[in-house]
DNA sequence: AGGTCGGCCTGGCAGC
DNA sequence: TGCTGCCAGGCCGACC
């Protein structure tokens, strides 16, 4: 049992990994294990393998050199030579600790690189995450387009673009902003930052949005992301450091999992709706909910 | 074909 | 105190 400050209103459970803390990790991890090789590869967990057995994964990673450690939406792309790619995906409670001090609970990946001088281990408490294998640059493009919109800090991603994937969409916009199709990299707790910033209500059906509203909800995109990067992401319960520590980003929060408290805005009260089946968090002064209608 | 919903999973909490 | 049950939430596939 480490000991944990006692933390007066603090919600449970949470904080899932979304593109900041994914670049957080990166970031970290990227100096300390390009240009490693793996020597040896440990998958105890045939779910985050799958579709291939442990072993096969395992095997496939073996004396692989590390070339580079890269993000693309919230996944971590381990660039392994010969154009094959290691996909990682955290989902729910992923974490991935470079050297722990203590072994972590729920560790579901050991790689050990350069015969013992370092050890990556991967522990994730609910068993979502993921990593495959993707042979091929073109694969890899591919994978990614079936899959991610554009990357939000694309220069394309513009005011523009945003008008253009709302269009006659009948959605709520939060439901959109979490479709990592449209939108890559955007989880629950930016999509709340992102609309509180932008002043658009979270279930307001997507197409009625305005082009001033999209550039707005562009520029809230942007800067919860950035804002949430330079607070080396949100640490609410799960997510940590390559070194184990927290992010910081949870005490910067406006709205998200403040139910209660006053808006930093207006001083109105926030509160919690459910849109998209999701916890969520809005000022409705400075949100105005939408007029019903059909 | 766009939109909605259930399943995956488990720690932690509420409720009794 | 200890047990049960319920919830969160990214992504995918099933369904309408």
């Amino acid at each position: 049992m480490h000991t944990r400050a006692p933390c007066a209103r603090m919600p449970q459970p949470g904080a899932v990994p979304e593109l900041p803390e994914v670049e957080t990790i990166v970031r970290q991890l990227a100096p300390l294990v390009e240009g490693r090789m793996i020597t040896a590869a440990e998958i105890l967990d045939p779910r985050w393998s799958a579709p291939l057995s442990p072993d096969e994964l395992g095997e496939a990673l073996l004396g692989r050199r590390i070339q580079s450690l890269g993000r693309r939406g919230k996944y971590i792309v381990w660039e392994l030579g010969d154009e094959l790619h290691l996909v990682q995906h955290l989902r729910m409670s992923g974490v991935v600790l470079f050297e722990p001090d203590r072994e972590p609970g729920h560790v579901r990946v050991r790689l050990e690189l350069d015969g013992g001088r370092a050890h990556v281990v991967v522990s994730d408490a609910r068993r979502f995450g993921t990593g495959q294998l993707v042979a091929g640059a073109a694969e890899l493009e591919l994978f990614f387009a079936e899959r991610l919109g554009l990357e939000p800090f694309d220069e394309d991603f513009t005011g523009a673009h945003l008008r253009a994937l709302v269009r006659g969409r009948r959605t709520p916009i939060k439901a959109l902003l979490l479709d990592q199709r449209r939108v890559a990299g955007v989880g629950n707790i930016y999509a709340d930052e992102a609309l509180f910033r932008a002043r658009i209500h979270p279930e307001r059906r997507a197409g009625a949005l305005t082009l001033a509203q999209c550039e707005a909800l562009r520029e809230g995109v942007i800067e919860a992301l950035a804002s949430g990067i330079d607070a080396r992401g949100a640490s609410i319960d799960d997510f940590r450091h390559v070194d184990g520590v927290r992010g910081t980003f949870q005490e910067r929060f406006l709205v998200h999992r403040r139910a209660g408290e006053p808006c930093p805005r207006c001083g109105g009260e926030i509160r919690k709706l459910v849109v998209a089946g999701r916890g969520t968090y809005v000022c409705e002064r400075c949100q105005p909910r939408p007029r019903r209608r059909r």
